[in-house]
RNA sequence: GCCUCUUUAGCUCAGCUGGUUAGAGCGGCGGUUUCGUAAACCGCAGGUCGGGGGUUCAAAUCCCCUGAGAGGCUCCA
């Protein structure tokens, strides 16, 4: 007898043997009817692998991460399968489950190519698999036989794959006429996948190496109910709806232009005046925290730039320099504004008194992305960064970071992100020499950024590798409508341009010391802020920062001189207003405002004229009652007021 | 940059395997209506079908080159 412990802390004894499905049965019918798979001491196993000494377990079901994984990953051996029969002689990569769903890397081999027209069969053929109740059978094979099956196969990639797993046996996983290398764990059979969807096809990297061959990628997801497969799609339908880049057009935002340029944004009227409110509000910040406005152009000398390190690491891939006419003399558009704020510092001699200097600008940048990574407002290759560049003693570094954090909090704050994650980004202890900047000083500055993030009590993902080539830093990452991550806020810790362009300050010992630099921007960029706003609220903004705030409408033409005095009175109060005077009947101007989610649509027709009031109207709640002019505008105020409290303290 | 797909009016889209003057809804403009909480009615004007080349008696439709967009991959100071 062996005893198992479940999660509650109850044990039971059991034959030593015994499954994770044998003991979901015993439990009860429905529970081995929806159980997936089973955690033995915190590994992830298959259901019917036996069990043979005491254990921790956790029985998982399709809703569990777990269940999820073990759900899809088997769904990837079963599109294979599936695949192969449909295409004798294609090749398989890898075929992993991913947060939604799955993926297998194919190569159809001889110039095949799948195409979304194909996706349909693809998908009956999984589900005529699946129906076939096929059970997943797990086999430990020794290193050469499985290379042997494999080589007979013709099957390189898994060869490739097989060549670099230690001696000794390895897992494979056959279902039907299917066979898989694999670590498992799988369903027992492929009864429980009754609904599947394959989303899209995408070529990828053979092990994510450029210079390699590119694969044929699909994605697909699956589910044990029909009805959890709408909901899934229906989801990603609604998602559809808040992008950005569908919203920004409805709401004339931005837009692009193919004869500018891709990958650069044209700010519309209503777009511009958001980004001047964004800017006025994180100024009114930086005010409070002592940062100082610097003003720099968009170009500057090459020779800043070789000073910098930024045309060594970045030059062979950046737009081209651009030269004076007659003499030749080569200046970039700026990538990065820190080396310009660097001569600022460097504009006179600075004591230890003088610091921390912090200088500000919201300076434009422009950066050559590869034309397939543009992507609406997120990506593109002109942008305005909320920069700003602290210049501090060593000593106060972990305290101006922690400012920083601060800065980052209330910007969060603020705008009601309350789901993001943070970041510590450092560098490859394997591969140093992709770094500048000394040994010292990288150890450094890492355990100043790890402290700080503690000292804030942040839980922070730390990803060695993930550090820019000058220094580590903490990024702040927000989810995007369709589940991607965008990098918003950043501070990053830098050593090495003090370094080049040589700064000092004169400390109270009067010798010369180096200042350490802290680079910072809490939107990161006002393209990709605004982008992560509008698919965060849907485009409807919090009432001070939305350009239009209020629509009157009148019944008819009869009170458009009462409408147009209600306008006049809150304009005069600062509150942005409009007038829908178009001949068209009350709901159709409901209906269009609404659609352009204006906060307060008020409407005024005879009996408001009388009463010298306001039908108030909010955007999305419907009616709201009658109020006096007075009273509307300190209603507004209040909730301005509100949303701005979050900055006041 | 690479793979697959898309590109038709200001917007959203229809135009089957090539066949006469390229359609619809919304929007715009003109008129009628003067109206009470999410779409009044009538009429009109908008397109060298992303651009260039080719095949054909005939191209929005087929082929080649190219621009832009989408989803990924690689990259991201």
């Amino acid at each position: 007898m062996i005893k198992i412990t479940f999660p509650d802390n109850s044990v039971r004894e059991y034959d030593a043997g015994i499954t994770g499905y044998d003991i979901a049965s015993q439990i009860s019918h429905n529970l081995a009817k929806e159980v997936v798979a089973v955690t033995v001491n915190g590994e992830v196993w298959d259901l019917q692998r036996p069990i043979t000494n005491d254990a921790a377990i956790k029985l998982h079901k399709f809703e569990d991460p777990e269940g999820k994984h073990t759900f899809w990953h088997s769904s990837a051996h079963l599109m294979a399968g599936a695949l192969e029969a449909l295409y004798p002689g294609i090749k398989f990569g890898i075929g992993p489950a991913i947060e939604n769903g799955f993926y297998y890397d194919v190569d159809p081999g001889n110039g095949t190519v799948i195409t979304e027209a194909d996706l349909p069969d693809i998908e009956k053929k999984i589900i005529e698999l699946a129906r076939l109740n096929s059970p997943y059978v797990r086999e430990e094979i020794g290193k050469e036989d499985v290379l042997a099956y494999f080589t007979k196969k013709g099957d390189e990639y898994k060869i490739e794959l097989i060549n670099e797993l230690e001696d000794g046996t390895i897992t494979l996983y056959k279902h039907g006429n299917f066979t898989d290398l694999c670590r498992g764990p799988h369903l027992p059979d492929t009864s429980p996948i009754k609904a599947v969807k394959l989303l899209s096809l995408a070529g990828a990297y053979w092990r994510g190496d450029e210079k390699r061959k590119q694969l044929t990628r699909i994605y697909g997801i699956t589910f044990p109910k029909k009805q959890m497969l709408d909901e899934y799609l229906n989801m990603l339908e609604q998602a559809k709806a808040r992008d950005h880049r569908k919203i920004g057009k409805e709401l004339e935002l931005f837009t692009f232009s193919q004869k500018v340029g891709q990958g650069l944004p044209l700010w519309l009227p209503k777009g511009a005046m958001l980004r001047e409110r964004l800017e006025s509000f994180l100024r009114k910040i930086q005010v409070k925290y002592d940062y100082l406005p610097v003003i720099t152009p968009h170009i500057g000398q090459k020779e800043l730039y070789m000073t910098s390190g930024h045309w060594e690491k970045y030059g062979k891939d950046s737009f081209k320099p651009i030269q004076t006419p007659a003499e030749g003399e080569e200046f970039l558009l700026k990538p990065m504004n820190c080396p310009h704020h660097c001569e600022i510092y460097k504009s006179k001699p600075r004591s230890y008194k003088d610091l921390p200097i912090r200088y500000s600008e919201f300076g434009t940048v422009y950066r050559y992305e590869q034309s397939g990574e543009l992507h609406g407002l997120t990506r593109v290759r002109g942008f305005t960064q909320d920069d700003a560049h602290i210049f501090c003693r060593p000593d106060q570094l972990k305290d101006e970071f922690k400012k920083v954090i601060d800065i980052v909090f209330a910007v969060f704050r603020a705008f009601d992100f309350q789901e993001f994650t943070t970041q510590i980004s450092l560098r490859d202890p394997e591969n140093k020499e992709k770094y500048i900047g000394s040994d010292e000083n990288w150890i450094k500055a890492e355990k100043a950024i790890i402290e700080a993030t503690e000292e804030k009590g942040m839980k922070a993902f730390v990803v060695p590798g993930e550090a820019a080539f000058y220094g580590p830093k903490l990024d702040f990452m927000v989810k995007d409508a369709l589940g991607r991550n965008w990098q918003l806020g950043t501070i990053q810790v830098e050593y090495n341009l003090p370094e080049r362009f040589e700064l000092e300050y004169i400390g109270s010992d009067d010798q010369r010391h180096r200042p350490v630099m802290i680079h910072r921007a809490p939107f990161g960029s006002l393209e990709r802020f605004v982008a992560v706003l509008i698919e965060h609220t849907g485009g409807k903004f919090p009432l001070w920062l939305t350009p239009e705030q209020v629509v009157v409408l009148p019944i008819s033409e009869k009170y458009h001189v009462y409408a147009e005095k209600v306008l006049n009175f809150l304009n005069n109060c600062d509150i942005r207003t409009l007038i829908d005077s178009r001949n068209e009947k009350i709901g159709k101007k409901i209906r269009d405002n609404e659609l352009k989610r204006i906060p307060y649509l008020l409407i005024v027709g005879e009996k408001e004229e009388n009463q010298g009031t306001v039908s108030v109207r909010r955007q999305g709640k419907g009616d709201k009652g009658s109020f006096r002019l007075e009273d509307f505008k300190d209603l507004l105020k209040d909730e301005m007021n509100r949303q701005m409290e979050g900055l006041d303290n």
